[in-house]
DNA sequence: TTCCTTATTGCAACTATTTGCAATAACATA
DNA sequence: TATGTTATTGCAAATAGTTGCAATAAGGAA
């Protein structure tokens, strides 16, 4: 459970603690490398850390994912899934098949400069999920 | 609630059937013109038909949206919102203030096309959420 | 108009997520 | 190392959304 060592600086700069719960969860999303639901990492938490509960899970994950160190994203099934905050990413998901693939955020960057452009706003997400069809389901329409 | 006149061939022609619920929860969407979420919608039916469960509202949007009736968004809260599917587009929210603003998808419309060659995925969807900061709220930062 | 099939609804029970509040513990300071 | 402040947690209760199933009713066919 190094790996939240690295987290514990980034918490205090902003006046926030780090806790045996922060500790696990960030542990738990750390290693898995791919998109947990709360539930999963509730579960997998539990293991480590047999007295955490869910609202604290549900809460720390809002919490982590308002200071940017995790990141979090609807995959279409209506429900949130978390994962680390590391390269800038989106994602492709078959709406048949439900098979995904990742875009790098670089292919989108041309349309975020100008959407900033023509909006005014500035743009500090980037983790959309674009849906349709994947190859292999299009030969079946 | 002339309105739902227009949307029940749709249906038939898929092999559903128009009800007074799907009428009068077609009728709140229609007539609102911007995004309502579950609960709203139930209260506003409610209105007009006293015995409309919440279980229903929640399936019936499921299912309009699935059959391009209508469509769904996540505006930021975690929640689902809907409204009727007119034109393509997406939009614009401020992480700050809350303001949004809509963006014709006309402007994306290369992105589209570059992600369908670049990933042979066929992009069926387009009702995103972009956010950022406002040109106001970035005097701010 | 009446009948029949089956899509749709309501109910009740269940799972998921949020919120208020008092108790706890992180960590800055002395 | 001991102390005080207050960020954070756990609990319980509330709200939001889902699911199985039997009763109902839309609408095609007779
Ligand atoms: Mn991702
Ligand atoms: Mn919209
Ligand atoms: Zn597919
Ligand atoms: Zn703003």
């Amino acid at each position: 459970m190094t790996c939240s060592a690295d987290y514990a600086p980034q918490l205090r700069a902003r006046g926030y603690r780090m806790t045996p719960q922060r500790m696990v969860i960030l542990h738990v999303i750390h290693h898995s490398g791919k998109h947990l639901s709360p539930s999963v990492i509730y579960e997998k938490a539990r293991k480590e850390l047999p007295g955490i509960t869910e609202t604290t899970v549900y809460r720390t994950l809002e919490f982590l994912a308002q200071n940017g160190l995790v990141r979090s994203a609807h995959m279409g099934n209506g429900h949130l899934v978390y994962e680390i905050a590391g390269h800038e990413h989106h994602h492709l998901k078959c709406r048949i098949c439900g098979s995904e693939m990742e875009v790098e955020h670089s292919l989108l960057a041309k349309l975020y400069h100008q959407l900033e452009t023509a909006s005014g706003y500035q743009l500090t997400d980037s983790h959309l999920t674009f849906f349709g069809l994947c190859p292999n389901c299009q030969k079946g329409e």
